[in-house]
DNA sequence: CGGCAAATCTGGTATATACCAAGGAAACCG
DNA sequence: CGGTTTCCTTGGTATATACCAGATTTGCCG
């Protein structure tokens, strides 16, 4: 290894220039890099795809390698300076590529450990089971909800009126995390009516609340009005599923009613934009299950 | 304002600095560098939120600001230049504040124009109507659909088993925009059976497809198949759209059936991500125009 | 006044550089 | 051997600067 001089990023970047270091994991990426493409002419910017920015280019390149290359869910891709030598660039037009693939779902980055290659979205029929656990297990991954804060307190104003309910009732309020094979996917904050589920706070919320409902109030979702839209992560909701700031994510909300016609509880979750897969099917169910 | 001596970026940032900048080379001199920091402060910078970083606050305050301070959908945002002698810092970490703003759905850009403030989501139930026209009209916006091309090929290879049908069979493709105010929303593809609609390429296919198909043909839609997940704008559908590469979107597929349970269409739908709000309200029909 | 070209403004892309803090591995120590 | 400290790697954040091309405005000319 060759010696540092000091801990900035400039002899970092030196080092590996000297070094070979066939390694691997990610030795996917090749060498080539456009340097020598362009050399001809002074600038990296041409030849190329038909004046296309290089920064499309690497995103390109680099969804190119992960699709053919042979790189596996959650794999690691190489660093950032090392892809900045290999396409011979500086970090911000490398970030600039993976931000970019990071925002279509192909790759997504853990706090300073790297970028790794998104595992498979979760496929989510929010119409038929609102069970996590058991979507998860039935599309192989191992669930886990964390219970991160309990209460009983007045409604919040923006679902007082959703829920029916007037200023200073109280309501329970739960915020959760869940985790596929321990990857966060999604935050939730559940606000249930105390009335539906006396007691809820002393039972075990870090499984399935549907789970709970059924077995200990004898409630079932019968109804339920759905509302999402796209939107980025807020901040402490980022900290709390590990991910960055602004991350793209999918903001749900919930109002669920029983098998009686009353309304249960109002959940609004932040998915991870790029962990699940929503289907909706509508119309004649008879139809569906025969086709 | 002050005069500009010529066109390139320094002169203008240097205007704002009084600073001698000791030439830098960053090394190891850099005296002054991000001056001011976090020295007297004086600036925005200053308390406020605990150690979070620059581009955050940043965030945080033209949000504010676009709530509190006025703003209307549609009005532009001062330009990157001047936010930056606003807040003090560079162009670098405004754009990083503002790409997430853009990310969350509050403003958006339009290509070397400026930042704007997005317009209301439109409220789309798939599961309801998938007129776009009248969605859009009864939401009090100027809806419009631009046909870019329209043919007939063979299947392509990715839908050809959920249309039921084989490879060489013939489809129609219809490639279309979809605008609201003269804001262009979606891009969407329709694959259509020609069985289902014969002729279908002599009509006006600028107008809702959905009515072409009632009127015309017969068919309604009476169930479909309801696919989407988060993800960004392939580059082409980026510039079709007017929007940058890699925006935030919302890929949506559907499988239509009509009456009689027959597949007529698919489609493959791009939404900008900022552009609408689902809902899909499940179980008793009647029950929830009780409610 | 109307049309066109030049000046100017805007965001888009890119380089080079630096420092920081958290993650993690290696070295060290008891 | 196990716990702790040191140090390197990694991404996160930020500065300073430049040039480009499209969009808009200005201003001149006929």
């Amino acid at each position: 290894m060759q010696q540092k001089i000091h801990q900035t990023d400039k002899p970092t970047i030196r080092q590996y220039q000297k070094i070979p270091r066939a390694d691997c994991l990610c030795g996917i990426i090749l060498v080539y890099t456009k340097r020598h493409t362009a050399m001809t002419d002074s600038l990296h910017l041409l030849a190329d795809s038909a004046g296309k920015p290089q920064y499309l280019r690497i995103k390109d390149e680099l969804a190119r390698q992960i699709r053919e290359g042979g790189l596996a869910a959650g794999d690691r891709l190489a660093s950032e300076r090392l892809l900045c030598e290999r396409f011979d660039t500086t970090r911000v037009t490398i970030r600039e590529a993976l931000v970019q693939l990071e925002s279509s779902g192909l790759i997504y980055r853990e706090e300073r450990r790297g970028w790794f290659v998104t595992p498979p979205r979760l496929r989510l029929n929010p119409t038929v089971t609102t069970n996590f656990h058991r979507i998860v297990s039935e599309q192989g991954g191992v669930p886990r909800t964390q219970l991160l804060e309990k209460g009983r307190q007045t409604v919040p104003a923006g679902v007082m009126d959703v829920l029916g309910l007037k200023a200073f009732d109280q309501v329970y309020l739960l915020k959760r995390l869940r985790f596929a094979n321990e990857r966060a996917l999604c935050y939730c904050e559940n606000i249930v009516l105390p009335e539906r589920a006396p007691d809820l706070l002393d039972q075990d919320l870090n499984g399935s609340l549907t789970d709970l409902y059924a077995t200990r109030y004898d409630l079932r979702y019968a109804r339920m009005r759905l509302r999402f839209h796209p939107t980025s992560l807020p901040d402490h909701v980022a900290n709390l599923l590990g991910a960055t700031a602004g991350l793209p994510a999918l903001l749900l909300q919930r109002l669920n009613y029983d098998q009686h016609g009353r309304v249960v509880d109002y959940d609004i979750e932040y998915w991870r934009h790029d962990s699940l897969e929503i289907e909706v099917d509508t119309g004649d169910e008879e139809a569906w299950t025969k086709g």
